[in-house]
DNA sequence: TTAGAATTCCAGTAATTACTGGAAATCAAA
DNA sequence: TTTGATTTCCAGTAATTACTGGAATTCTAA
């Protein structure tokens, strides 16, 4: 089985993308042969279209479930595991998101707790230690916003990031009204 | 001269953090050490501490050069280059963004906007042409509001963000009393 | 329980990436 | 200019990471 050459540069890309992300070459391409095909594969019909050995697809399919950025199917009558990513575009995103906090954020976020807790043994070290506070804090602040977003459903995150600016202006909107106040002196709805 | 364990301790695990994101370890560990660094350090301080040899303390510096993540300033009396991060946390997080976008985000924009415009040679690639509008559009819609995001002050996006969730509440509020209803059956303020 | 099909593991090898030391180039002050 | 200090470039080498094919294991249906 071979590519089209529509979908073949699309898997060519995801392949070097992937290195700028924590993934290696053949689970890129691996993950963008799944996303845009119409049906579950397995591992061999991967490898056959790729040209991967059949170790190698399984290692980065491994990689890909570890990552939740695939899923597990089987078909009725047929023993092999085929694999294909979440339906909705939205849960893809939702999960590279929580993923990469994960990996990412959480060891450096739990680094910084430790190491600021510590007694400071010399004047380079409190420099280090407010450093390391500045970047805790906005650490925090962002995850804990990105908590809050998730709650929120896909629509409804749409339809906040459609107004994007505009949120503050109806925000000092919504304050003046609520506070009955005539003007703050921050500007007005346009 | 030689780092204290808390210093080392954060180098070291940025050191790791960086193989994570598309820099390498060594890199890594020279932005760690001039992010905590009371003071900017010449490449030569830099060798030294974390005894890499010049010429990879050189590469690196440029690497975080190219990122935006170090400047170049130089010290009266003193013709050495040396490097610091910008001073603010909030420029560091808004280069972070840009140049993440500009590397990963938009040549994949690219890709994906040539490989709509195509004529579908299959069934395949209608399916997966549409895969790729859906992608196209989530990454559209999410950095046209990361770019609003970013032209407001660090000040109002603190906001924003402390307010998290609440902001939804908030403007079905506005909505409900710029418009006039009474009752629009989606909630109210707590 | 067994045969056959599929998956996982592993050791050796290939390919890639990172690092070093020295040589060349650049630069500023004299 | 020239000199001395500093930075950049480069080729060879080391280290890391990825890949392969086969062997061992697991699993299911008969």
């Amino acid at each position: 089985m071979k590519l089209t050459p529509l979908a073949e540069r699309f898997v060519l890309h995801f392949g070097e993308m992937g290195s700028r992300w924590g993934v290696n070459r053949t689970v890129g391409q691996i993950y963008a042969l799944l996303y845009i095909s119409a049906k579950p594969l397995n591992a061999d019909e991967i490898g056959d279209v790729l040209e991967f050995s059949r170790s190698n697809v399984g290692i980065g399919l491994k990689e890909l479930q570890a990552w939740r950025l695939v899923k597990l199917v089987h078909l009725p009558g047929d023993r092999r595991d085929y694999f294909e990513p979440p339906k909705d575009v939205w849960e893809i995103f939702r999960v590279l998101v929580e993923e990469r906090r994960r990996r990412e954020i959480e060891p450096t976020l739990s680094l910084l707790r430790d190491a600021m807790l510590e007694q400071p043994g010399s004047e380079e070290d409190r420099v280090a230690q407010a450093k390391m506070r500045q970047m805790y804090e906005l650490i925090e602040l962002t995850t804990g916003w990105l908590d809050e977003v998730q709650r929120l459903s896909p629509e409804t995150v749409i339809n906040l990031m459609r107004m994007g600016a505009k949120v503050q202006k109806l925000l000092d909107f919504a304050d003046r009204l609520k506070f009955g106040r005539k003007d703050d002196g921050k500007g007005d709805l346009p």
